[in-house]
DNA sequence: TGACCCTCCCCTTAGGGGAGGGTC
DNA sequence: TGACCCTCCCCTTAGGGGAGGGTC
């Protein structure tokens, strides 16, 4: 003797909405067992239970309900193992992707907090990790617009590439430059990255660096630069790389460009030695 | 002087698509600064590219549309610092909800490994570590019915409750209706869950146990017990526990009953000491 | 009569993929 | 002329939330 439910009973015993299951009804996923001819009621006969836990199973996994129901047309242990592998692929692959996003939220929050944790002009001294750049190179003049473009063909290769870059932008001004006085002629710029790779990184290897926070129009960045030298100058250190130009807070997080923070960093070491 | 790109210059310096802009255009989020009058040409000027990428940033942190338009109404240092921190939050909700699914499939994979790794009858003695199982009663008369209903009102009750509980069904035979011959009369259905829930959970702590598996209709899980009784008594030991039924394979994972395969699990010390 | 059931029907996200017709 | 642009228009997932009208 078989025990029926009313749709709003089946619904109540698997915790699942009725309209949920007018949907499965519709797309033929899972079908009450009885339809009343006359007036349309749907009755699920306790039979069908098991069937409705299984979809609620693979739904859980993430699989989509089209898939469900040609998983369901035959199934059996090797082929639920084989699902259950792939699934667990997936979500691995899901997780991965979550933590990479993961990962540049967090540096970019850790840029913010060093933009605001440091005034306007202020000078340090400070060993640096290794760290990788994803470059992309400044077409001539080098004039600001080409700084911009280019960093967006860095945003556009690096997404296109699937490189794991940062939220945050930055440019390289060349050591003659610098020494030249032209201190807008930055020749690539580059995103920060968590890895190599080849032919599109720069390796900046460990080293003693000093650096200036520079704040307000970057077409003022030489003013920065100018004290930056003088305070090498004055403590012995010769400069021995490019500068690195860090945008800390930019438009990505504010719209009040009196907020704009960048940190020009070069690696330098003592005179003496 | 401005430059100007058309749709498909802006799509591809960027990276997206057209129809996207065109979309962006349509719900008001990133309109181009000017539009021909007599053919509704779009043109974008390069002091809008920063923007664009602005929206780029929020979107990868999985922001819907919608909110970030307000977020860009305005926008500054602090509000991005404490929309950074939210999106991080959500990520790491979305993290650990991906990895109790992956658990759980895991705890799947492992029982369908179980069951095709042992033979029908097969007994075998073992120490088991800690566990906890997610109860739901089963009400008189304990037939296969309303341990099936049982099951169903566990799962959906789980569910409603967060609990973080494996794909894998199961029911407890109390030690004295298993000595009495009553083997289908199950109290209570379980779900194996991460770790403890007031009122909801058994803890099994770890201990020596005895399990049969047990193939075929469930109606003859007698003919299991008889076998595990026997093997108890030759073997000098004493069953302390209730009888444990894990289903490691079922309909979840077959449409074939032929593959069903129970583990009745007892816990047992020997009558010497 | 009140609670329950049915079938429409509109709505949601973020665009993708055209068709049909102008434009640089 | 070929490549490019425009505006519709239909389509996708998994239902949610009714309205309007019968039914146990």
């Amino acid at each position: 003797m078989k025990t029926w439910f009313t749709i709003s009973e089946l619904a109540a015993a698997q915790g699942v909405s009725r309209q949920c299951l007018i949907w499965y009804d519709r797309i033929g996923l899972f079908r009450p067992e009885r339809v009343d001819p006359g007036n349309g009621y749907r009755y699920y006969s306790s039979d069908q239970l098991d069937a409705l836990d299984t979809i609620m199973m693979m739904k859980a996994t993430g699989m989509p309900l089209e898939q469900i129901r040609k998983e369901l047309e035959d199934y059996s242990t090797s082929s639920s193992q084989r699902t259950l592998d792939e699934s667990i692929v997936e979500i691995d692959r899901k997780i991965s992707a979550l933590k990479a996003v993961r990962r540049r939220l967090v540096n970019r929050l850790d840029s913010i907090r060093e933009a605001t944790s440091h005034s306007a002009g202020q000078i340090v001294e400070a060993a640096r990790d290794r760290m990788y750049l994803y470059t992309y190179p400044v077409k001539p003049p080098y004039s600001l617009n080409d700084v911009s473009l280019a960093t967006k063909k860095c945003l556009a290769r690096a997404k296109a590439e699937g490189a794991d870059v940062d939220f945050i932008t930055g440019a390289i001004l060349p050591l003659d430059r610098l020494r030249a006085g032209r201190y807008l002629e930055t020749t690539e710029v580059f995103l920060p990255c968590s890895g190599p790779r080849k032919g599109r990184t720069v390796t900046l290897d460990a080293g003693h660096t000093v650096s200036i926070y520079h704040v307000g129009a970057y077409e003022r960045a030489g003013e920065s630069y100018e004290k930056l030298i003088a305070y090498c100058r004055e403590h012995g250190l010769e400069m021995t790389s490019p500068s690195y130009e860090f945008a800390l807070n930019d438009y990505l997080t504010t719209r009040d460009k009196g907020e704009y923070m960048t940190r020009l960093t070069v690696y330098v070491r003592s005179c003496g030695t």
